[in-house]
This record gives structure tokens, C-alpha cells and sequence, in this order.
DNA sequence: TGAGGTTGTTGGAACGTTTCAATCAGTTGT
DNA sequence: ACAACTGATTGAAACGTTCCAACAACCTCA
């Protein structure tokens, strides 16, 4: 920036002002400060307009899994809306590691972001609470809260659960298992209230959904999970499975395809998100859709209000309502006299 | 750090010691110091320290599509390289848009990042040559360069065009389609003329390679394509497509089976990127699989190496070799009698 | 004519680190 | 007893901006 203001022959000063309140300066002082900067080829310097300013026009996005789609098409509303303000988005992964996620929240506080947008693995907000009270605004997605500390953007995972498992009830079936993990995740633990909840509602005994419990939401987690359910004994086994997430489901539909059991005859499968490929499926994927984009969006503009209200902000709590997107893997199938009708392993008739 | 520097009864050049080389202070001194950190949560400013050293910890990453799931893993892969050199990856989406591109280039640059990692929407390489020029390392990925100013990872995508489309020959297909584009994207180039190659190599007129011209690689575009495919005079229909990437095949998928055609005995279809998704298609998809971590892993240790060894650098260009990964949406179709068997609409015979 | 405005420009302090030469207090060897 | 050395600590300069009080030049109007 000096060199820019010799060759201009005017202060630094004015090379400031030019960048930063170019209607403060002469048309033609300021043009001469242009070209200058034209041909020195000046680029700021982002750190040091930083370190004056105090903060950096970076927000931070922490997701618990970036290869699963429903958190790039979050990412993609953040981004946008931060666009929109002049900030960017800085994407982390903590990929339900507790210590990547302590990781990343320390280098977003030493890089002064604007704010966190997070959906945290655990249910220690410890680390979270400090950051708050450091002065980082922080804001929870996909994660209601009741807390005081922070705004929240959620969709109500409870309603969604019980939007897929009453679908599923209606369908006939009447063993249905839930597929997810680790409870400890919030999401999880709400969507399967959300499928007790429907149970209740329909007379059934809640106590009746069958648990497979999952190390994570991955598609190979689901393969696991959809051995564990064709291994059953058939008596046993579900005719229908709501899983926590997509990948999940698209993970069961592979393993229990490939074991041959045919869905939905054999097996109803529901997910959760909807993401894309749902839809692209095997047998294309029911699903309990998310305004994904709008997750992303709405929390950044929460974030970005809360960083220029400062201490007389209110935090805010959005709640979105889910739907459902019902599709091949839960439709209704004729019903059949209970003959294995090609040989191949059948699973309990499915419906009814 | 002047308040830590006071509560410990140091100074400030004490405290930045025991930061950076503690082994240079005595042990009940940083003892001293750390507890002084503990006690008031000090946290270090970044942007300070970018200052000073006058080049940030930051990676930057530009990718085509982040909701493609090829670049989330290689952005996978590089984040696990910067990590393990204390660096971090900011993931940029360009969206195939390249005044996106731009901006996200003037950002990384303005912020001094250790360098840039990217996938260039266009064939208009002279801003990174000045990036290159101001002393930012660039490294290309996914894309090969004769180019002197940088390092390259690519992979091998005239290879892979011709392994998708020798293997489509094998199958006895010979009316085949190339679906993708837009051509100006170089793994679009080459996987198609990997693709004609193969049909001179078969014998075949290279020239008889329809085209169905896509304007990205997204999801949409391939049901788009899929429609265009299915709405030719039946004569003339390909009886095989490959697709520039696994997001346009399952697009394909998608709108060729919703519009009755059987895949693959109507039209067999082979992808490309072999991403998680293609094995968990309605049909599971037949792709070119890409060493897709290594791609970011490679890219980002290629770059560290150069922001390290400085002017004494080599540019060193590293090119992998795709392999084929064959599955059911182009398996050998038993052979039938030209009749059409459920009344539906019956593309030409798909084997010759 | 001179007080008060307006417009454009300037100089310098401040932001929070890192780095390095200089200093200080001990210890060792002669 | 003193020189030479070692190890621990310090003080100050520098990094590249932004911001603001101060100033200069010019204009306007009583």
C-alpha cells in the first residue's frame, strides 16, 4: 500500500480511504490511486485489515459429515446468504469426532471468525458456552435448543419420525425397526421419539420398536445394520425399518438387496433428508424431506444479525416443519399367499 | 498476550517464547506463563500472527461442485494432508461459474493462504499465472498441464474414456453415446476422446460417437439427457451411453427407467468417478473408478513441498490411472428374440 | 475583511503478534 | 579474581492495514 500511495504520489491515508470510502476522495486523485494499484498489481492484505478490525469476515461452519449431501446442500444455503453479506464460509468437517470438532473450534477462535454455525457432535456444549461467552456468536443447525446461550435453526425431528413411522403403519406393517446411532446424537435420539410416538398413537406398544443401534450415519454403517436385520430369525425380523438417515437406508437397501430380500415386499425401508440420490435409488428411497438450503441460509442470516446487534441481541429460535417424500421402498404391495415365490430367502410377508 | 505477559510476571517476547519454542524457557517460567493462559483464557489472534509471517496456515481448495461427491472425498483426502502439516483447507465451490472462481481466487489471495489447490472452470488460465507469478503456489487438480508454472494431479481421463468405452464395445454395443459436456471442461474433452479412441482401436468410425451435449454435470442434466436419449427414432438410438460423470449416469438412470426403458438391456450405462453412490443406484451403476483421496492427498503434499522449498522448486506433475468397475447397468443381457416382452417401449435389441 | 464552512488530504497511533539483538545472572576454568 | 561462556529473559522494531484528529486550501456571506 506504500508503494501504491509513491507512485500515486498522495498519503497512505488517501490509498486507504480509496479502498475503503472512495466517495471521501477527488475523482481524480482517486483514479490516480487506481491505476497505481492497477499496475503494481496491489492486493490487500487480509490479515492486517483483520488485525485492526478485531474480526475477520469469516464465519465458520462446523457439520458432522461433509460427504453426506444434506450437510454440502446446508453448506450451499450458508454460503449464499454469507455471499449475500460479504463473508465467507469457512466448511469443517469434524466428521462425529469430538476431538476434530475441539480442534476446529479452536481454530476458528484464533481466527476471530464472525460467528459458528455447528451441529455438534456430543452433548457437552462446555466448549461452546465459553466460545459464547468469549464474544463468538454462535449458532446451533439442525439442533433445537432450550438453552439462553445461542440461536438455534432446527427441524423438528420428532414430528419427522413420526411422519415416517405412521406411513409406515398405515402401510400395514406392525414390526417395524428403527435403524440409527449414536443415540447420543440429537437428531437420533428425536426421530426415534418421533416413530415411539407414533406407535402410542396407533394403540401400538412403543416398546415394541426394534432397535438397531449404529456407530454413525454412513452408508457402510447401514450395510452392517441391514445384515443384523435379514440374520433375524423370520418370525423376528421387521417388515418395515425407518432409518435415521439416508445414507443409512441407502446402506440397508444395498445389503439386504444383495442378500436377497426384495424391497418393499420383504422389507419397507424409510430414510430421513431426502437428499438426491434418494430418489436415484435401487428402489427409489421414501424419505422425510428437510428444507436443507434454507437450514443453511436462515442460520447464517441469524448469525450475521447477531454479530451486528451485539450485546442487545435476542437469540432466536427457527423451527421448520418436515414432510414426507413417499417413494418405491415403502409403497404397498399386493398382498400374496405366503409362498416364497422364487426361491429366494423370503422374508415375513410384508404387510399387515 | 500483554495481560498473560502481566499475570505471570514475564514479558511480552516470555510469553511468544513459550508459544513457539518453550524449550527455550525454564520450566517453572512457562509453568507460570501457562497457568496465567489458563486463567484467562487467552486465546491466540491469528490474524496477528498471519501478519507477521506474512503468509496464513490456509489452504485454499476451489472445486467444480461440491455436491458432487467426487470433490467432497478429494477434499477429504487434502484435509488429512494439511492436517497432519498444520495447515487447514478452505473449501471453495465455484460452481462451474467462473466469476465464482474468480472471487474465491481474490479472497484466497488476499488472504496470503499457503496456496491453491483447483480444479479451473475454463480453459483462461491467466489468472492464476498472476497468481503464480505474485508468489502463491498453484496446483492443479484433476487436470493435467503441460504448463511450466505449476504442479499438476491428474488422472489418466483419455485412459479412463477408453477403458468405459472398450469395455461397452466388448459388451457388443455399437451404437454408443457420449453424454456430457461442457466440452471446454478438459476431463469432458478427454474422457471423449478417450471414447473415440476406442471405437478406431475397435475398428469402429470413431465419428459415429453421438453426442448428447450436457451444460454441467449435475444430476439434472442427466435426467435431461436421459429424455433426449429416450426420444430418439428408435433405429437410431444408442444402445449404450457413457456419461462424462456418475452424477450425469444416475441422472440417465433415473429418467430412462422412469420412462419405461430397461437398463441395461435397453441401454446399458457406465459412469464416471465411481463415487459411493453409483454402486447404490436403482441399477448399480458400472463407473471409472479415481484414487479420489490420493487425488487431494497427493495435491496438497505436492503443495506444501512447494511453498516450502520456495524459488528452488520443481514443478513435478503426477498422473494416476483410472480403473474400470463393473457392475449391473452394463452386464451382459441374455439374448432374445426381437420381441417386446412386457408391452413396454422397447429400445433396439441392446446386444448385437 | 474576516469568521465560519466545506472539501480533500495527511500523519501517526493502534491492532497483537514474532523475532532478534542485547542484557543479565550464574557458572566454569585459569 | 577475572575472563569467557551458557542459559534465561527482555525491549523494541516490524508486519500492513484502518481510523481519526488535524490541517490546508478554497468558498461564502455578513
Amino acid at each position: 500500500m506504500k508503494d501504491v500511495a509513491r507512485q500515486a504520489w498522495v498519503s497512505l491515508g488517501t490509498v486507504s480511504n480509496v479502498l475503503n470510502r472512495p466517495d471521501l476522495v477527488a475523482p481524480d486523485t482517486r483514479q490516480r490511486v487506481l491505476d497505481a494499484i492497477d499496475v503494481l498489481g496491489f492486493v490487500r492484505n487480509e490479515s492486517a485489515r483483520q488485525l485492526r478490525a478485531g474480526r475477520s469476515r469469516t464465519i465458520g461452519l462446523v457439520v458432522l459429515d461433509v460427504s453426506n449431501p444434506f450437510f454440502t446442500d446446508v453448506a450451499h444455503g450458508a454460503e449464499s446468504a454469507a455471499a449475500e453479506n460479504g463473508s465467507v464460509v469457512m466448511l469443517c468437517n469434524s466428521g462425529q469426532r469430538p476431538e476434530s470438532e475441539g480442534r476446529y473450534l479452536d481454530l476458528l477462535e484464533e481466527q476471530r471468525v464472525q460467528g459458528v454455525l455447528i451441529t455438534p457432535v456430543g452433548t457437552d456444549y462446555s466448549r461452546l458456552e465459553l466460545l459464547a461467552a468469549r464474544g463468538t456468536p454462535v449458532v446451533l443447525v439442525d439442533r433445537g435448543s432450550d438453552s439462553a446461550n445461542w440461536c438455534s435453526v432446527a427441524v423438528d425431528d420428532v414430528l419427522g419420525g413420526q411422519l415416517a413411522t405412521s406411513h409406515l403403519i398405515e402401510r400395514g406393517h406392525r414390526r417395524i425397526a428403527f435403524a440409527g446411532g449414536p443415540l447420543s446424537l440429537r437428531q437420533v435420539a428425536e426421530r426415534r421419539l418421533g416413530a415411539t410416538n407414533a406407535l402410542a398413537a396407533a394403540g401400538l406398544d412403543p416398546a415394541a420398536l426394534r432397535d438397531i443401534e449404529t456407530p454413525a450415519l454412513t452408508v457402510s454403517d447401514g450395510r452392517a445394520a441391514g445384515d443384523r436385520i435379514v440374520d433375524l430369525a423370520e418370525a423376528d425380523r421387521p417388515t418395515a425399518v425407518f432409518c435415521a438417515n439416508d445414507l443409512l437406508a441407502l446402506g440397508v437397501l444395498q445389503s439386504v438387496t444383495a442378500r436377497g430380500a426384495r424391497v418393499p415386499r420383504d422389507l419397507a425401508i424409510i430414510g430421513y433428508d431426502d437428499i438426491d440420490f434418494a430418489a436415484a435409488a435401487t428402489v427409489p428411497l421414501s424419505s422425510v424431506r428437510q428444507p436443507r438450503e434454507a437450514i443453511g441460509r436462515t442460520a447464517t442470516e441469524l448469525l450475521l444479525d447477531e454479530a451486528r446487534e451485539g450485546a442487545a441481541h435476542q437469540h432466536r429460535r427457527v423451527i421448520f416443519k418436515p414432510e414426507l417424500a413417499i417413494r418405491a421402498s415403502s409403497s404397498l404391495v399386493r398382498r400374496r399367499p405366503r409362498t416364497s415365490p422364487s426361491g429366494k430367502r423370503s422374508a415375513a410377508a410384508a404387510n399387515d
